[in-house]
DNA sequence: CACCCCACCTGCGTGC
DNA sequence: TGCACGCAGGTGGGGT
């Protein structure tokens, strides 16, 4: 479910309701989420207050007012909303907050890839350390993408879903990104120019924030803290739509599996570079 | 080190 | 109707 843009529209969305909000009770289930604190720890949550929220990557960090840090990561049908108290639950509801509102802050996760996890005050979780560079962060630019995927041959689409080096990209927005920029999904990463890198960062930045805008992407289950849809689905222009015309040009969409990961590619805005680039130069040269 | 595969889960759509 | 299979937005551990 969850990329970059859906956990900042959660962010977002929760911050409004959730900051200043004490939560009364904690109330746990047994089944496993893929990483998670046991109940007694998660008990140091209870007469906290919530002060900010926050976001690294697809890892949503909520602060509280001892210093403790909850991060909360949705995996893949994780989410995250508001209910009030009177609402009957829904099913695969693992974690329930109470807060002195009268609200409940619920996790469900039908799939249980998410993690929840309490940090002391001081401590950084560290699930963060891996993560790679925000992508509106100065430091991330055409130049450190150069360096970082120099003399490194697996394709392209695999290095963008790869969050330590850009933080946030998951398969739906990789595939949308490529196509923007008219790069093949299997273009080995150490040949691309710092050209197309700068146009690869620019449209990662336009395409997320636009997501964002939009409310993130609905495609199965994503909801906003409110239980919204995100309407980005409606934007996309390959990803889900093999055997679809190309936006742009009218060719069939193809499909194709990187890293066991459906990748979604106009095989005419996208061509596959059969030549390196020297080749390309001097085949040029040599008819010009 | 770089890279790939797979497990971890449940549910839904499809085709027989 | 029922069943088997493939597929789904993420991550990290282990193997090559």
């Amino acid at each position: 479910m969850p990329e970059l843009p859906e956990v900042e529209v959660i962010r977002r969305g929760l911050a409004k309701k959730l900051i200043g909000q004490t939560f009364r009770e904690v109330c746990r289930n047994d089944q496993r989420l893929r990483r998670q604190s046991e109940a007694p720890a998660l008990a140091g949550l209870v007469g906290r207050t919530v002060s900010r929220l926050t976001r690294r990557g697809k890892y949503l960090l909520i602060h509280l007012d001892d210093g403790q840090t909850f991060l909360v990561h949705l995996g893949m049908t994780g989410r995250l909303f508001l209910l009030p108290a009177a609402c009957p639950l829904p099913s695969h509801v693992h974690l329930l907050l109470e807060c002195q509102s009268g609200q409940r802050l619920i996790y469900q996760d039908v799939r249980r890839f998410g993690q929840l996890i309490l940090y002391p005050a001081g401590v950084t979780p560290a699930e963060l350390r891996q993560v790679g560079l925000e992508p509106w962060s100065r430091r991330l630019t055409p130049e450190w993408l150069a360096q970082k995927s120099a003399g490194r041959t697996r394709p392209i689409k695999n290095f963008l879903l790869d969050g330590r080096f850009i933080a946030g990209i998951g398969n739906i927005y990789a595939s949308e990104i490529l196509f923007a920029v008219g790069l093949h999904p299997q273009k080995p990463v150490g040949q691309i120019s710092l050209m197309e890198w700068a146009a690869v960062l620019q449209a990662c930045r336009r395409i997320l924030a636009r997501a964002i805008r939009a409310g993130g992407t609905t495609i199965a289950n994503f909801a906003d803290c409110e239980g919204q849809a995100g309407l980005f689905a409606l934007q996309l222009q390959v990803y889900g739509r093999a055997g679809e015309p190309c936006p742009v040009c009218g060719t069939s969409i193809e499909r194709l599996v990187l890293a066991g990961r459906s990748t979604f590619w106009c095989p005419r805005c996208q061509p596959a570079t059969l030549a390196t680039p020297t080749e390309g130069r001097n085949y040029q040269s040599v008819r010009g």
